[in-house]
This record gives C-alpha cells, sequence and structure tokens, in this order.
DNA sequence: GACAAAAATGAATAGCTATTCATTAACCTG
DNA sequence: CAGGTTAATGAATAGCTATTCATTTTTGTC
C-alpha cells in the first residue's frame, strides 16, 4: 500500500469524523477506527490532531482551487465567472457535504489556532474572486468604486453563510442553482430598483 | 449583592475568556478566576459549559437586537437602513471587541450543538435585514427580484466575514466606516456599471 | 446577637483521551 | 527464504478538567 493510501485514507475518514462530531469532540480513536487503522498509525503521517486538520485543509482547499480555475478558464465574462464561481461553491454541498461541513465550521472553530498559521490556501482561493473582480473593473465591466478586498470578502462571506443554511436545515428553502443565480444577480445588480 | 450582578459578572467574564481561548479551550476555572469567584458559583447561576456560552448569546444578541431596532426607526429610507445596520454592526467589533469575536466564533463553533437548540434570537436579528429589503420591496426602492431570505442571508454573511478579518487581523486594511459605505454599495447598487 | 436560611467555597472525584513506545507484522532484496 | 528494514499495532501513560458536595461564610430577621 503505497504511503499516500493510508494518509488519504484517515484524512477522508478524519472529515467524516470531524463533520459529525466537531473537531474538539472528536476522538483520535473515532478517527482511526473510521480508518481502520491503529491509534498509533494516525501519528505516523500526522504531528498531532490540528495537523490532521490543517493538512486536511490545505489538501482539500488545494483541490477546489484546481478546479474552479480551471472551470473559469472556459468563460470571460466577468459576470458569469462570479456566477460560475458561487455556484461551484455551493455545488460542495451537493458532492462533498462532510467536507464542505468541516471546511465551514472548522474554519470559524479554529480561528483560534489559525491565527497564528497563515492560511495561505484560503486566501488564494478567495483571491479568485478579487481577480475575477479586479478584470472586470480593467475591461470596464464592474463600477471602479467597490474595492476588490472588500468585495471578496463579501461575496465569500455570503457564500458561506448560505452553505451554513444547508448544513444546519434539513430542507433549505431554496436550491442551489436558484441560490447561485440571486447572489450572482445581488451582487452584479445590486437591491436598488 | 443581587443575584444579576454575580450573574452577569461571570458572563463578562465568560466572555473575555471565551474570546481569548475558544469555548472548548476555555475552563470553568478560568472564567471563576476572571469573575473573581469560585469554581463551584458558576453552577449556582448556569447549568453546564454550554448553557454560559447559550445565555450568554441569547442576553447579548437580545440587547444588539434592541438597540439596533431603535436606531433604526429614526431612518426610513431602507438604503440608509442598510447603512445603519450594517455600520452598527460592525461598530461592535470597536466597542466590544471580544464578544464580537464570541459571538462571530462560537456562532460556528457551536453549530454543532446549536443544530439541537433553535438559535431565535440570532433568527431575530438577521430578520432585521430581510424586514428592511421587504419594505423596500414595498415601496419600490428595491427590485422584487431578489429574495429577501437569501439577501438577508448574503448580507450578514458579508458583515460576518468583514468581522472575520478584523478579528483575525491586528491591522485591517480598512476601516469600519469605510467597510459600512461599501458594503451598503455594494448591496444597493451592486458592481456591474 | 442568636438562629436559620441562602449563598459561596474549593478540594476531591470521576472520567475522559492525546500521545507514546515496546512489540509485532509486513515487506524487500539479494 | 534469511535477515534486516520499515510500517503498523494498541495497551499503557500521563495529564487534564467539568462537576459535585460537604463545609464555611454571609445575610436577614426577630
Amino acid at each position: 500500500m503505497r504511503i499516500s493510501d493510508k494518509h488519504s485514507k484517515i484524512t477522508q475518514a478524519a472529515v467524516k469524523v470531524f463533520a459529525h462530531k466537531g473537531f474538539f469532540n472528536a476522538r483520535i480513536s473515532d478517527i482511526a477506527k473510521e480508518a481502520k487503522v491503529a491509534d498509533g498509525t494516525i501519528y505516523l503521517y500526522f504531528n498531532n490532531k490540528y495537523d490532521i486538520l490543517i493538512s486536511l485543509f490545505e489538501d482539500e482547499i488545494g483541490k477546489i482551487i484546481l478546479q474552479v480555475k480551471l472551470l473559469l478558464e472556459e468563460e470571460s465574462d466577468p459576470g458569469q465567472q462570479l456566477y460560475i464561481f458561487a455556484l461551484h461553491h455551493l455545488k460542495l454541498l451537493e458532492e462533498k457535504k462532510d467536507l464542505a461541513e468541516v471546511l465551514q465550521m472548522e474554519l470559524r472553530q479554529s480561528n483560534k489556532f489559525m491565527k497564528e498559521y497563515r492560511n495561505t490556501k484560503f486566501i488564494e482561493y478567495i483571491d479568485i474572486i478579487s481577480a475575477i473582480i479586479h478584470q472586470g473593473q480593467e475591461n470596464g465591466d464592474f463600477s471602479k468604486d467597490i474595492s476588490p478586498g472588500i468585495a471578496k470578502r463579501a461575496i465569500f462571506g455570503a457564500l458561506d453563510e448560505m452553505s451554513r443554511l444547508w448544513i444546519l436545515d434539513e430542507n433549505p428553502p431554496y436550491t442551489l442553482d436558484d441560490t447561485a443565480k440571486q447572489l450572482s444577480r445581488l451582487f452584479l445588480q445590486g437591491l436598488a430598483n
């Protein structure tokens, strides 16, 4: 068995366990059991419990970044790009619910120790948004009145909050697709008539 | 000493300790020490550790709701109301940093147990936003294309994410006032030119 | 100021769990 | 397939901390 196999088996197990119990309530033995591995084995691949979370975070966000960047290459209209980004972000909720839950929840749960660790992968992810906005401003589609730095966080925050609704609510009142459409419309056109 | 005095002394101490260490890393003895009270005393006023967090949450959000509703009564233009709401939300970061941090972080940290507990105070808070939007739509200021239910979460999410920036970053690149202005402009006018 | 009731104390309990490490199993390779 | 190297195991350790409750202190009343 290749090293990466066991490493990723543990990561996948951790995603499941963290999603169901939360980081602090998850026991190493839960993860080990889920991964069908001895408790001690986990420490051959990770330094400690935090390290599992951080690695997981970086690996999985890394994959998402690659995916969405690929998708965005197909489209040149910044408005459409924002829609694609929103839809792709929300689609995670359908396709990888546990992962979405961990990324969403633990990003906050771990604020305290994330202060120390420079979360470059996360920054890279939201910088995709500011790049779209910047480009839109350059070619005149978007107003230059809005700072891309603020808008990227507003848009990410909005998406993230919608995710929270899906995670907490068994029967969310909107479809993912409608939500992505409404959000991109909101951010492009605004509320005003 | 009135009951409420000790109760609120413990609450204030808990805010400080939770903000600095996070809920799971906070020890009851830390809170007791901060409140200058014996460990056991805390259990005369709260059922358990979770109960401190939940009570704190409800009490403090309750106060914020009252404040902001009062402020909003002064203003009838929905666009201005959104600005006021945003500014008031962000101002918490200056005026009560610890509280803002706890509300922000613990709202997520506690997702897992919040699933069980219907967080009505939080819903009441974000429903202030949808009420503003609804009213704007009624009087024709706002487009009816946007669902108030989605917009309220988008706006709250955006504010919340900006808060996160302030909490994690020692020197945020924007002022609170600029941020509130930019956000309300973004939500009213959108990005499009 | 004596007595009872209420409030507060903080040491002891009880239970949990991350991490280690001596031992065992699996894998190479010549 | 022997011998050595690497990987995996899981029981034991070590340390932590929420909660309890027997005891003490404070408060209020006559």
